[in-house]
RNA sequence: GCCGCUAUCGUCUAGGGGACUAGGACGCCGGAUUCUCAGUCCGGAAACCGGGGUUCGAAUCCCCGUAGCGGUACCA
């Protein structure tokens, strides 16, 4: 047994729109650590700036980890419901001097910076002038570590640090400043977020020193970027979670990709169930390089987890996706399915025909339904009209003699029939197909290819 | 500008001084499965950013450069 205390961890997003892919892996990364451990796992949502915090965003955060299926123990909580205590610490601050009041505007400290040279960390005058913002005293000499579970150690000169503002002058705080007070307050152990947030950490050590508290420990996410190296936003394709999940995408499968994005195993696992990820991760293992999300291997992992799926929870997804009910139909309609979607997207192309008349596309019809289809069809016909039971293995066989009379390959024969059940040279297996159509439908559109086909050929 | 982070196939990564002729996965290319597509199986092409050091030996350690990224707000 170790002699660790379980960590306590927290996801804390601001709520500025949906849960992009970077910010659905923080919570990921967060959440499996917390689980690997048995430790805990709280929501907070970091809202202190008024104008960018809506009710919509909440909602679409909590939405998206649901979906996730990635639970917390504590909140969410609303960072700035604890204003009061952020009141309490800068208050503690400004009579302590760790912090004090500075009417300097953005332009002074600049025009002050101009004065010294690059590079010098603003330090201003205290004030008495109302409205005045509240800044942290940092010190000139020595230098801030933060000793990162990924990065190692990594030292920022103190004296290249601002003293920053944690207050406003209405006396509402910042991020910085409520960051560190929570952490600390809230007993976080263990802080798991993004690499932008590295060269803040000794602003937050800084705060958390002044106030006499103990840091939590740092693990820096190296950031995600799209496929173009740059940073992930709207313009990639399915940035956000909300995204992937209308483009069909499982969430077992998510989670197992998103893990694999900056975190690999000794042995190169790919497929890694949940329980598995939970078992082996280790924030200290993820990597420093950002990593491109790739849709390409999304889309395999997917497939692989779509395939694995019991047949009930199959078509479980795919009900809930099209917004269908689960039915025998479309538990049917899975069944021949299943092998052949790696998303859920691509489940209703396959299996449209068993529920609407066969799709209008003229690029099949051209390609399969050429001269001399129509008298290996119309025999198929007469074949399948006496095939009992209506069912794939027999239909097989009723079409075998036909292949022999006229000398046909396979496929000279079933893509006919393929089109002319569904319209498209595309569908499940073809004898599968026909047999979940039932024997009656199944004629009546093979009569209608034929009538089409003659009268194509009068055309002529 | 200043401060900081990062750098292995197209992509995700393994590897942390000799086991590297640099391994795996996705993708790509070719072949097989004599019904399409998908799947599956087999095979193939494909990488240590550049330059200096340290060392008997460097993808691995150090320095410089380059590139990318982040921070530098009375944003989070």
């Amino acid at each position: 047994m170790t002699a660790a205390r379980p960590p306590r961890l927290r996801f804390a997003p601001s709520p500025t729109g949906a849960l992009h892919i970077g910010g659905a892996r923080t919570a990921l990364y967060n959440w499996l650590a917390a689980r690997h451990d048995g430790g805990e796992l709280v929501l907070r949502i970091e809202d202190t700036d008024r104008e960018r915090s809506t009710e919509e965003n909440w909602e679409q955060i909590v939405d998206a980890l649901e979906w996730l299926e990635l639970d917390w123990d504590e909140g969410p909580v609303s960072q700035f419901g604890r204003a009061e205590r952020h009141r309490r610490a800068l208050a503690r601050l400004l009579e302590s001097g760790a912090a004090y009041r500075d009417a300097a505007t953005a332009k002074d400290v600049e025009a002050w910076k101009a004065e010294r040279g690059a590079g010098a960390g603003y330090r201003g005058t205290p004030s008495d002038e109302p409205g005045a913002a509240v800044r942290l005293r940092v010190p000139d000499a020595g230098e801030t570590v933060v000793e990162d579970l990924i990065h190692g150690p990594v030292a920022f000169p103190n004296a290249s640090y601002d003293d920053f503002v944690i207050a406003r002058g209405d006396g509402t705080v910042l991020y910085n400043f409520a960051v560190a007070v929570d952490d600390a307050e809230m007993g976080i152990t263990e802080v798991v977020r993004g690499d932008d947030h590295l060269s803040n950490t000794p602003k937050q050590l800084l705060v958390l020193a002044a106030l006499g508290h103990e840091a939590p420990r740092y693990a820096h996410l190296p950031l995600l970027h799209g496929p173009d190296g740059k940073k992930l936003s709207k313009r990639h394709g399915a940035a956000s979670v909300q995204e992937l999940r209308e483009a069909g995408y499982l969430p077992a499968a998510v989670r197992n990709y998103l893990a694999l994005l900056g975190w690999g195993t000794d042995d190169d696992t790919t497929l890694m169930p949940t329980a598995e990820l939970v078992r082996r991760f280790r924030v200290d293992d993820v990597g420093k390089a950002a990593a491109i999300f790739d849709e390409k291997k999304l889309r395999w992992l997917n497939g692989r987890y779509m395939r694995e799926l019991p047949l009930e929870d199959y078509v479980a997804a795919v009900a809930r996706h099209l917004g269908r009910e689960p039915d025998e139909r479309l538990r049917e309609a899975c069944a021949i399915a299943q092998e052949k979607a790696q998303t859920l997207d691509e489940v209703w192309p396959l299996i449209r025909f068993l529920f609407e008349p066969p799709v209008d596309d003229p690029k099949s019809w051209q390609k399969v339904m050429r001269p001399g289809v129509e008298e290996p069809l119309a025999a198929a016909r007469e074949a399948l009209g006496d095939v009992e039971p209506f069912a794939p293995e027999p239909i097989e066989a009723a079409l075998a003699p036909v292949l022999e009379r006229f000398e046909l390959k396979p496929g000279r024969l079933y893509q006919p029939i393929r089109v002319a059940i569904t319209g498209s040279s595309v569908s499940p297996g073809i004898f599968e197909s026909l047999a979940a159509l039932g024997r009656a439908d199944s004629l009546a559109r093979i009569d209608e290819a034929l009538v089409r086909l003659r009268s194509a050929k009068l055309d002529e």
